[in-house]
RNA sequence: GGGGCUGUAGCUCAGUUGGAUAGAGCGACGGUUUCCUAAACCGUAGGUCGUGGGUUCGAGUCCCGCCAGCCCCGCCA
């Protein structure tokens, strides 16, 4: 109800204006009285809208706050543009204005959203202050080259998608980078250690599979920590590859190629879809950075490494922390790769991507960086003053133990392991029902409703936490048909598919739309809340906000199916429910597509 | 030592610029099916919102102290 409540936000705060104006001179000080404080009710009863201003005007003007919402209820009744909308708010506690928004309103929103295919949330084209904002990046997933794809990468992929898709759906261009790690020391490393013990890998592709590679990158980092040569011989071909040795690149390239095949088919898995642009595209900027930086005045040389001291960091001996740019070594590090990627997103094209937002989906476990990298690149003046830049962080996925998520054998989860381990779950689970039930089904359709409802439970499971926390996962809770998870939603639209498939009409005759039962006003009610949902995720970019309003109206529309009937009532009582279906099958449909989850006819 | 995040029911978690009697789900206990998929619905029990102060008409929410857990702290990302 965006359009309602923008409504009747200005009928409000005129009636405000006009009450404030005969109580006192309109100062400067008194301009910030005039929010009228119109939220959503707390509580059902209490109407659609509240306004919670009363209260806090009653110091200021010196008058009890019942009275202060009784005086702006008088103006109000007597507006006829609010009272198109709502009915006479009633006063309530301690001057509580409560507004409920007059039924024909609601049935004319119904109709409206039945044949809108957007559900009523506004495109950022319609508002012209959002234009400048339209292009936006989103930087999530990253995992590193010569490495699987594990648990840790999970929610990063996960939510930036989902982000991403929000993003999208409002209307903005969106980039979706993946800074997958295909430079630094690691390579080094890496190419070192495959150069003595497997020198065919680095010639040949595919001379060893991934699962090996993981291995070589292990010993490689083992070796680097207590080998002193290893680690001199390492950074040598670091400064080789950066230098475009075509020995070493062209080991590096088929490192690369080998890994990108391994991501794009968990991708395809999960419907995801990113742009590759890896730390070493920003290769041929690094060294502009640092001049950049020099010429900036910013840039200190402490003990042979070129960095940027920070403000309001302090370390251990009460010296400002440093962001390092350059290594004594020469080498760059990956503060430069990411301000080098901040500067190019932020310039315009086609020199750069022309963004106006750039978000980064990392562990919160980053903050610290980011926060050095963010005030770097702002006192160098690389971010437009109309330019944002938000760390989007998440917490540590977390076994039921409480610790970090491990195998039994104590190594890290492979995601495609993972993703394999949930769908072959919820076959099993599948298979029992059909059991239980005498179903029989072919097996197309096991293996398509066990891959869509495992892969929608781990990725429900995921966002429907609010990200900032750690996040306990769990195969039983998020696979479990109650509560909310995603067999719960998913199963809310395979009842409303039912309806449809025993005969309910599609083309709805909306004239005779009518209510007569309190939980068709509830379901109402609970989907005209949808483009409200769609703004607030775009605002706060946590995507729990709409998983919980899904689970919500999901219980809600289960309450309706449960007590009312559809197919068999009378008209017009049929009709009218079973647009109430419709929009509800509708917003299911749109907010599971927003989450990155696909839907199911039957299950 | 410094910084970040977290602390809400037995468990997992919500809680929109501070608003009315703090909410879900799971688990526990009890009930509902000639009817559109019961993978559902209804009910009961369960709380000093870590703790002590402060700000104010009003604090789970804002400020300060303390306690506990996790993470980060110069050349890895």
């Amino acid at each position: 109800m965006l359009i309602i409540s923008q409504l009747i936000g200005i009928r409000i705060r005129r009636a405000l204006e006009e009450f404030v104006s005969e109580c006192t001179t309109l100062s400067e000080s008194s301009i910030a009285l005039l929010d009228p404080q119109l939220v959503p009710a707390t509580k059902p009863e209490f109407g659609d809208f509240q306004v919670n201003c009363a209260l806090t005007l009653a110091k200021p003007l010196r008058k009890p706050p019942r009275e202060i919402a009784l005086a702006i209820v008088e103006k109000i009744k007597h507006d006829e543009q609010f009272l198109e909308l709502c009915e006479v708010p009633l006063i309530a506690g301690p001057g509580f204005i409560n507004i409920t928004v007059k039924p024909k309103c609601l049935i004319s929103e119904l109709e409206h959203r039945l044949r809108d295919k957007r559900l009523g949330v506004p495109p950022i084209d319609s508002d012209r202050s959002d234009k400048q904002l339209s292009r936006v990046v989103v930087d999530f997933s990253s995992p590193n080259i010569a490495k699987e794809m594990h648990v840790g990468h999970l929610r990063s992929t996960i939510i930036g998608d989902c982000l991403a898709r929000v993003l999208e759906f409002r209307g903005h261009t969106v980039l979706r980078l993946n800074h997958v790690g295909d430079w630094g020391t690691q390579f080094g490393m890496l190419i070192t250690h495959l150069k003595q013990v497997a020198p065919l890998a680095l010639k040949k592709p595919d001379a060893v599979d991934l699962g090996d590679l993981v291995d070589f990158y292990r010993e490689a980092k083992q070796r680097f920590d207590t080998d002193i040569t290893f680690q001199a011989l390492s950074r040598e071909e670091v400064v080789k590859l950066q230098s475009g040795d075509e020995i070493s690149l062209k080991a590096w390239s088929l490192l690369c190629e080998q890994s990108r095949r391994e991501f794009q088919n968990i991708y395809q898995r999960l419907d995801i879809r990113l742009t590759e642009r890896g730390e070493s595209f920003y290769n041929p900027y690094l060294q502009s950075v640092v001049d950049g930086l020099e010429r900036s005045g910013l840039l200190v040389v402490d003990d042979g490494a070129k960095c940027v001291f920070l403000e309001g960091l302090v370390g251990k001996d009460g010296k400002a922390l440093p962001v390092i740019v350059q290594k004594r070594d020469g080498g760059f590090n990956y503060a430069t790769t990411d301000l080098a990627a901040i500067r190019y997103r932020f310039t315009a094209i086609p020199q750069g991507d022309g963004a106006c937002r750039v978000i980064y989906v990392t562990d919160v476990g980053q903050s610290n960086h980011f926060f050095g990298v963010f005030q770097v690149a702002k006192r160098a003046g690389w971010i437009p003053s109309d330019g944002s830049l938000e760390h989007v962080p998440f917490g540590l996925v977390q076994g039921e133990d409480g610790k970090k998520l491990k195998t039994r054998s104590g190594d890290t989860v492979r995601l495609r392991d993972l993703l394999d381990e949930a769908i072959g779950r919820a076959e099993k689970d599948l298979r029992r029902r059909l059991r239980e039930e005498g179903r029989q089904e072919d097996s197309a359709f096991i293996s398509n409703v066990s891959s869509t409802v495992g892969l929608a439970s781990v990725k429900y499971a995921d966002l429907s936490q609010n990200r900032i926390t750690n996040y306990q996962f769990s195969f039983d809770r998020m696979l479990s048909l109650q509560g909310n998870t995603a067999p719960y939603l998913l199963y809310a639209l395979v009842r409303i598919s039912g309806i449809y498939r025993k005969g309910g009409d599609t083309d709805l005759a909306l004239s005779k739309v009518e209510f007569s039962e309190p939980q068709e006003w509830v379901l109402l009610r609970e989907l005209l809340k949808f483009d409200d949902v769609i703004v607030l995720v775009e605002k706060e970019l946590l995507p729990n906000r709409l998983c919980n309003y899904l689970f919500e109206l999901s219980q809600v529309f289960n309450r309706f199916y449960d007590q009312v009937p559809v197919l068999k009532a009378e008209e017009p009582h049929r009709v009218s429910r079973l647009a109430l279906c419709r929009l509800t099958a509708d917003t299911l449909k749109l907010g599971m597509t927003l989450l990155g989850i696909p839907t199911l006819e039957r299950m």
